[in-house]
DNA sequence: CGCCGAATTGACACGGTTCAATTGAGGTGG
DNA sequence: CCACCTCAATTGAACCGTGTCAATTCGGCG
């Protein structure tokens, strides 16, 4: 028993400290601080606001996103939040900018403290960098989406977006030969690109019929060829 | 012949100055930093794009925006960069995330020594705080547009976009009763909204038709109905 | 076995693009 | 001062990508 429990808490920050370290080298020292300031991964169910108490979390496991809400009810995903993504949390009480959700069961670390901890100067600057590169990261990303948006078609928009998610997996080590986890339905991918349900299935239909795509029960595929632009 | 060169000199400042002093509340010394490490407005003409040795500028007349440039040639406004709007450069060499380019005539202050010395922790931290603002509203703008482009129709995103442009020139003091510049061609307006330049110009005839907007050479002006909202 | 959400498919309507032609306004040279 | 040039704005018509509505199938789960 103490070994399933010590796995259970190791992996996540395992996951969480690869990220980071990706970002910027970490010191034995600043993996300390991360383990003794965050608190152990906590489970959530698929549509639960992330947020409330904590100001930042990190997802260890699952698939949450980033939307909106517009007046009219329709609803934009403004980004996904896979395994390793920090998870900013607007702190201000009036109209949000916008709503952090699982769209899976998700596993969520709180790191608060350790951003406040950063935030005061108090951590080293492995650390500062590597959540500043965090965030530069998730920036890059709202402008890739915006070109998906603005200047692509629904198949290209698809493509662009499969091959991020798959990019993103592979640098947590959770993507083999091009295989990585998809667990959100098709129309929460059209939410995510602009596109009804309906239309995602047929782009999804028709890049499968190019062999660009294999689509599995919660995985994805992307062709060899696709990967190797 | 001072006089003159003293209001060319002291204009550009003031509005950067309005600008960061409304992020965030600055202080003599601090503007008297600002002054300092800041160098005496340069203008450009449209069509030049903004970088080379700079690596932050401010935009203290005129219009530029950031786009990026997709493979098979299309092109996709990411944002305009308004009077008063920093522009943050790109440093790597290598594929650039976006290109910042002057739309028209612009003058721009180079603060590429400021924000050295606010990085490096020289300033102090009103100054620190209103950059921050600053990016952080640069960043709920480009969710803005991810909205616009993912979940309005064309008519409903050229009414937010210049709404915001609108809100835009009326934080730092350039728009009058619901008139502010708007100096860029229709074809421009439109590669930020991923419209063609044809529908561009019927979306914004409707908008006419419907009382909701007036256009005039250089400057557009929204209905008082369209701005109690 | 039967239920339910997700995926799939077909038919049709609509928004937006494209091509092409015309108009309008500022700028330059004769 | 006018003719001309050029670029932006405007308008029309045909085409096509995507949305919408509706029905059907599929797959997991009680």
């Amino acid at each position: 028993m103490s070994i399933r429990t010590s796995e259970r808490d190791d992996a996540p920050f395992d996951l969480l400290l690869r990220r980071l370290n990706g970002y910027f080298p970490l010191s034995e020292a600043d993996v300390a601080l991360v383990r003794s300031l965050c608190r152990p991964a906590r489970s959530a169910p698929a549509g639960v606001e992330l947020g409330g108490d904590s100001r930042r979390l990190f997802l260890v496991a699952g698939w949450a996103c980033r939307w909106r809400v517009l007046p009219n009810g329709r609803r934009q995903i403004l980004g996904f939040i896979l395994p390793g993504d920090s998870v900013g949390l607007t702190d201000g009480p009036e109209p949000p900018l916008h709503h952090s959700v699982a769209v899976t069961r998700v596993s969520v670390i709180d790191a608060t403290a350790l951003v406040d901890r950063i935030n005061s100067g108090g951590a080293g600057e492995a650390l500062s960098r590597a959540f500043a590169a965090a965030d530069r990261c998730e920036a890059a990303r709202h402008l890739d989406h915006v070109v998906r948006l603005g200047a692509m078609s629904a198949i290209e928009g698809m493509d662009h977006l499969l091959g991020e998610l798959h990019r993103r997996f592979a640098d947590v080590g959770l993507a083999e030969e091009g295989r990585f986890p998809l667990a959100v339905s098709q129309d929460t991918l059209g939410e995510a690109l602009g596109l009804s349900g309906v239309h995602t299935n047929r782009v999804l239909a028709q890049l499968r019929r190019e062999g660009r795509l294999e689509l599995g029960p919660g995985w994805a595929q992307l062709s060899d060829a696709r990967l190797a632009s």
